[in-house]
DNA sequence: AGATTTACTATTTTT
DNA sequence: TAGTAAATCT
């Protein structure tokens, strides 16, 4: 029986007036006087965030249903405080906005809908690991073993793939231009990229690039699709320099009806090309909606004169770009510095004694940050701050979710939610001691063409089924134990048929049976298996917000906690707030008062593979600014003088192009770091 | 033959 | 650190 509805709706505030007064002319404008599309050219630190903010607020003040708002940020953690900083500045609620990255709104869209295009409405999502697991797995069974060295490695077979999906390009171009050493083998190759698209859809798996591309599809295939492009009015991309084509294509099918669309970008912080992303949409966008009206936020609220002089000077050395002109109120400060520094161990003592002076002088730790070209560039660094007994988060490198013992347990949840996988499959088999690849796949045949493998699998005779193969006794018994496993953790103990998932324990319950199950095999695999262990437990608590198991696998490959933060919040309340160590792409739309940037060397920052193409320059000088400009108040370029080299001895760290190249412009100061 | 251990090498960036 | 190749067990 339907229960009966009553909506209590707040009542409306004068919120133009309030908003008159908090926002510039220029954000006022785009806020509240937006119709149709609109383009805001927005520079670093212009609150770009805090104008779509307002203008959620605004929408919702205006009577827009939270529901028929659809808000893209680049990581789900943006959409998630944006959303909740616009409820507490309207007053009004949020509830059923949809909010998040492409990939989390394409998974939420797609769940309902995954059977019009095909796929079961438990499929599950692959990251990037399992991508390439499932290219060896396909590559072993289509290359003979002497050939294997002549092709391209699962990572640049991925790579493809994306290229080809992201940037829709024929492979053969792609071969051509960027692996123009594997011309011969571009057939080969497309056999081998072709079995990999068939075996996601025969498995019920959607990679990244599938969930953007099906989303896709199903916005302009389905019928299903006008019922929720009706319920979307207003539509509001932030980042939108970083959009690839497809990306760009479903922002323009579902606001094809829509009263507004507003994206916001800021064409000199595109940093993410390789992965499809392409500026020039912002232009494109332009052509797609002859009537779009163009903002421009030009004022920075972020940085000192001095500083916000440097990232100027910087990057009008690039030619391909928007003019923009980027001015700061702000009072006049620091000019940054440009420090060499003898070599790594210096650099990383420099850093961690002026961080104690910061702090000294009452920067606290968490407004301080140190950022890097690559993920490995921080490791003398980490090693000077336990040192310095300088608290730290790292955000670069392995996410949280892919660490082998995340992943493993993640793997039986996967299997009993959509058993047909293969890839979480092989890793179960595995990971049992006795079992190692090959094995696996021997196992794995005998039961995964049946209509439900689990339960085929629960039912197998291990000993007649694995008569005559070279498997291990150890590695049988085993397997008996892991199908005891399932028996009693999915099955029904009567007829071993599966449960239904809303017959299974809670998933907080369920995770911490499978992390008891696979204790002991972390034990012999890993030194820190205590450490491991804790935090699969860890991951238990996480998962207590999540009632079924679907929503929480793909809810953690979209929501993307790093490894080191700790993903249950307010576990180190007591503790300092510590310093912030990131790579220069997770540093995206953060701030600092102080902010270090490391290893400013040729070949580092830009990096070599950079050398002689001039877009891709450009793209490193585009990092450059983004560092440059996530600072408040100081700015720090450090680089080591001498760099040692296994290749041809120690090389002269030379410092990098992006600082020689505005030397002349009296942007900065050269410090003497000496010991 | 295949599993497991050990030694070695080269590191971009990520939803 | 992680992926791979070669060496060594079973």
């Amino acid at each position: 029986m339907a229960k009966k509805t009553f909506k209590v709706k707040l009542p409306a505030k004068a919120a133009p007036e309030r908003f008159r007064q908090e926002l510039n002319d220029e954000q006022y404008l785009a806020v509240t006087h937006q119709k149709g599309p609109a383009l805001i050219i927005a520079g670093a630190g212009s609150g770009k965030t805090r104008a779509l903010t307002y203008r959620v607020a605004y929408l919702i003040d205006q009577g827009v249903p939270s529901n028929a708002i659809m808000l893209v940020t680049f990581t789900k953690k943006a959409a998630d405080e944006m959303v909740h900083r616009a409820e507490r500045v309207s007053g009004g609620h949020t509830q059923g906005m949809l909010a998040g990255t492409f990939h989390h709104v394409a998974n939420i869209v797609l769940r309902k809908y995954a059977e019009t295009l095909g796929y079961h409405s438990n499929f599950t999502i692959i990251d990037r690991s399992d991508q390439l697991d499932l290219f060896k797995l396909i590559m072993g069974q289509a290359i003979p073993k002497d050939q294997k060295t002549r092709y391209p490695k699962a990572a640049d077979f991925s790579d493809i793939y994306s290229l080809a999906i992201n940037q829709e390009r024929q492979v053969d171009d792609i071969i051509a231009k960027e692996y123009p050493q594997y011309t011969e083998l571009v057939n080969e190759i497309k056999v081998i990229l072709q079995a990999y698209h068939d075996r996601k859809r025969a498995t019920n798996v959607m990679d990244f690039d599938d969930l953007l591309v099906n989303f896709l599809v199903f916005l302009r295939t389905q019928p299903a699709a006008d019922k929720l492009r009706h319920r979307i009015r207003h539509v509001l991309v932030d980042e939108f320099q970083d959009v690839n084509a497809i990306q760009a294509d479903i922002v323009y099918e579902i606001s094809r009806n829509a009263e507004s669309v507003s994206v916001v970008g800021d064409d000199a912080q595109a940093i993410y090309s390789f992965r499809g992303a392409d500026f020039t949409h912002m232009l494109h966008f332009l052509d797609k909606y002859p009537g779009t009206r163009e903002y421009k936020l030009e004022e920075n609220y972020r940085s000192t004169p001095e500083i916000l002089a440097l990232a100027n000077a910087s990057i009008a050395h690039n030619i391909n770009q928007f003019q923009k002109i980027l001015y700061t109120n702000r009072p006049t400060g620091e000019k940054p510095a440009v420090c060499p520094c003898a070599d790594k161990e210096l650099e990383a003592h420099f850093i961690c004694q002026k961080i104690l002076q910061f702090r000294d002088e009452d920067i606290p730790l968490y407004e301080q940050a140190v950022l890097f070209r690559a993920a490995y560039h921080r490791i003398a660094l980490e090693q000077a701050l336990v040192e310095y007994n300088i608290p730290y988060v790292v955000r670069a490198g392995v996410r949280f979710f892919e660490q082998a013992h995340i992943k493993d347990l993640l793997a039986y949840l996967c299997v009993m939610v959509n058993p047909v996988e293969q890839v979480q499959w092989t890793r179960i088999l595995s990971m049992h001691p006795g079992i190692g690849d090959a094995a696996a796949q021997k196992v794995l045949s005998t039961f995964i063409s049946e209509p439900n493998p689990l339960e085929a699998f629960v039912a197998l005779d291990l000993a007649t089924a694995l008569q005559g193969k070279r498997v291990r006794a150890q590695g049988k018994t085993a397997l008996q134990g892991l199908q005891q496993f399932f028996l009693q953790t999915a099955c029904n103990p009567q007829d071993g048929s599966l449960l239904p998932p809303d017959q299974w324990s809670s998933l907080p319950e369920l995770i911490e049976l499978i992390t008891k199950y696979i204790t002991p095999f972390l034990e012999l695999r890993y030194k820190d298996w205590k450490e491991r262990a804790g935090d699969l437990r860890e991951l238990g608590n996480f998962a207590t917000k999540y009632h079924d198991a679907s929503a929480f696998l793909s809810d953690i490959l979209t929501t993307i906690p790093l490894k080191g933060e700790s993903i249950v919040d307010g576990s180190e309340v007591e503790e300092e707030r510590p310093l912030v160590l990131s790579t220069i792409h997770q540093a995206k739309g953060l701030e600092w008062r102080v902010v270090f940037v490391l290893n400013c060397v040729e070949g580092a920052l830009p990096i070599s593979r950079a050398f002689g193409d001039p877009a891709a320059l450009e793209e490193e000088r585009r990092l450059f600014y983004v560092a440059s400009t996530r600072a408040k108040d100081y700015l720090f370029f450090t680089y080591p003088e001498f760099v040692p080299s296994y290749m041809v001895g120690d090389m002269i760290g030379r410092p990098s192009r992006f600082i020689e190249e505005i030397r002349g412009d009296n942007v900065f100061e050269e410090w003497d770091i000496e010991l």
